[in-house]
DNA sequence: CCCCTCTCACGAAATATTTCGTATAAAAAA
DNA sequence: TTTTTTATACGAAATATTTCGTGAGAGGGG
């Protein structure tokens, strides 16, 4: 129950709110401008955002641009990719390895738009097509 | 960022196998039994199994029945609400708040039945029909 | 009753995560 | 160019998690 620095591990809690102001800005930023928005809903110091920062980029979360000052960091993976082994990860652990399960505990719990239910519905016929 | 203890926290990784040992036994466990299951695809100590479940206890997400020898543990919370909580907690870290968004992800990666696909449908159905 | 095995509580080492302080370097301002 | 501000690296404390070892007890067979 061990865990790898050398296997590819997935973000912590914290790391993860990093992350998702790195992907929710789309461009590179600095400490200072990811600072500033974790500030408005954490009580975080400046200092302890860099170290996470530079921790990530050592676990090869972040891509981190040397070439300016301040240096500019940006997310190692696509939001997608993370968000697919955030999941799988869940899967396993918390539903036995059955996705449908899933799927249908998060849209019975919480409303979706119309507009999601719509892509759901369309991603159904898909796979309901691909299978026959 | 630091974590409380008076606050309910989700299991960790490792509290979540235990669970999940629990969950699919259906009733009551000793230490001795969860071990066994863990060992069959883990390397684990019998005593760090011991550790966990009374570290568990303590957190309170596993009931201690005393009255018996060896003692029987089963979990506090049925496996749906940890699910959902745990669900909660991915959808705002790591999908911005959109369960429709993880829902798709989550089809989209993984083969699920196609008896979860109908269940899935008949549950838009209904959500459908609620909102209009 | 005595010994052997299994159970359980407890302590504590090893590791991982979260959090800053401080000291140095670089840039900007004066 | 000196001073002030900002950026960065580094070390390390505080906390949480993972992992066992040890030692006291409980139960059973002889």
């Amino acid at each position: 129950m061990a865990k790898q620095s050398t296997k590819r591990r997935k973000p912590t809690d914290s790391e993860m709110k990093i992350l998702s102001v790195l992907w929710e800005h789309g461009t590179k930023m600095s400490v200072r401008e990811v600072y500033e928005h974790l500030s408005e809903t954490e009580e975080i110091g400046y200092t302890t955002v860099l170290k996470f920062m530079q921790i990530m980029t050592d676990k090869g979360f972040l891509v981190r641009d040397s070439s300016v000052r301040p240096q500019l960091f940006s997310a190692a993976q696509p939001q997608k990719q993370t968000q697919r082994m955030i999941l799988s990860d869940i899967v396993e652990r918390a539903f036995s390895g059955s996705t449908g399960e899933l799927a249908l505990q998060a849209l019975s719990t919480k409303q979706s738009t119309p507009e999601e239910l719509r892509e759901i519905r369309a991603l159904l016929d898909k796979l309901e097509e691909d299978s026959a």
